[in-house]
DNA sequence: CCGCGAGTTTGCGCTGGAGCAAACTGCTCC
DNA sequence: GGAGCAGTTTGCTCCAGCGCAAACTCGCGG
């Protein structure tokens, strides 16, 4: 864990910072704390109090939440150029959920009272995390109503093409996807069981449809997954 | 269909204008177009694109989103002092649901352009929506995570407590929800079918622990609810 | 007063996938 | 090199609750 100097096209790069001159950029650029963090590491904890404003710049962050009962589900992952943890500077002051790294991570983030500040001097700031946010809600929901009306199948085709948009990089094989998944990782984003999601996916791959190499994931036929998503129930 | 002057206290209640000044709130008034609409009447479709910031006064919005196949889940329910339709305005242009009144309702709402003007003179407003988008966004995710882990008696409890939070006021009997609600409307927020929400709201009738009548439940012993909402799964 | 339609209740059979258990693979660390 | 561990695969059983169907209630308009 150790500071670095930040570039600020890296910033620039971030839909946070969207819409902002560089002069703007170079000052927020000197604020950022920027860490490089080994994997599995924990970054915060739900019902931490000690709340920052996060984004990865390369690697990727795992986001849980648990119940009371312990029943866990993945919110989502994060991958470079995405904030985290930002939404509970505005709501209660307390992490919503577990963030812990999937991989080697480079992480920045901001005090509560900096991006305070940040906002009040770049309103455009808050009107990208309202987009940020917005557009996340927007995905919650569509999750909601696939948990809610969905086969587990269709639900796994689903959660599969939206983790290759957010964060799927072409390669010759097909679409790569950034960060180690786990089996389990699978299932808790697509509100399944290990079990099945091991069934669904070595499916998949004794047709072809994708390959597993040392936990990460490479989509080879985008089309066969859409179509399985796109299937009806019956 | 008509319009109405609007009291700067009605807007002073709203959490989307909470922390303006009172000669603030006077501007914004007559800048709100305000419209008291029928039952069961539709005021914005999925995928429109003229879209609009709204808030309800009186009565109420049921909020659904339907899937390309079809099937429909019920996203929230808009209560008096509630803001709805607004995230479109952030992300891309088109409301991602539709919006039908429950009752005969009273609805304020503010073009695009105003509401960005607005946020642009009170950047107050601009946090209030982050705050309010933010906790939604956790609500989401906690349905979320329920649908992925719960059983369906659960869910549906869940799903009267927070109704009864967000809408109940208290009366003799108990805490009543202000809109009516059929059987499907529990259902497809509680992400079952008709049929099981029914069986289970009629088997809580019949142990009393709530009444129907009209359309509009009544929760007598909370407790139990909780209860059944905080049972182990085994 | 009667017929109609919307919403509700209830019975019954079937199945997706959860839950449990066990074997297997491929690491990492002695 | 082998013990141990994390993660995966796979077989089997079982049941919550979905889907279908039919009966019932109630309010409304004619």
């Amino acid at each position: 864990m150790m500071d670095f100097a930040l570039a600020p096209q890296t910033l620039a790069a971030m839909e946070l910072f969207q819409g902002l001159a560089v002069s703007a950029l170079e000052t927020i650029a000197a604020r950022t704390r920027v860490r490089r963090l080994s994997k599995d590491l924990r970054i915060f904890s739900q019902g931490d109090e000690e709340v920052r404003a996060h984004a990865v710049i390369e690697g990727g962050v795992r986001i849980t939440q648990s119940g009371s009962d312990g029943a866990q589900v993945v919110i989502r992952f994060i991958g470079p150029g995405e904030m985290f943890g930002t939404v509970s500077l505005f709501t209660d002051g307390r992490y919503p959920a577990d963030a812990i790294t999937l991989a080697e991570t480079l992480e920045a983030s901001w005090s509560e009272a900096e991006l305070l500040d940040l906002i009040h001097r770049h309103p455009q700031i808050g009107v990208n995390v309202i987009r940020i946010i917005g557009r996340r809600l927007q995905e919650v929901q569509e999750r909601v109503r696939e948990l809610a009306t969905q086969r587990a199948e269709r639900r796994v085709a689903h959660a599969l093409l939206r983790l290759a948009h957010q964060a799927g990089h072409s390669t010759i094989d097909g679409t790569a996807i950034e960060f180690p998944l786990r089996r389990k990782d699978v299932a808790d984003i697509s509100g399944t069981t290990l079990h099945t999601a091991s069934r669904i996916l070595t499916s998949w791959e004794k047709a072809g449809f994708l390959t597993t190499r040392d936990r990460r994931l490479t989509i080879r036929h985008p089309s066969e997954i859409l179509r399985i998503s796109e299937e009806a129930s019956d």
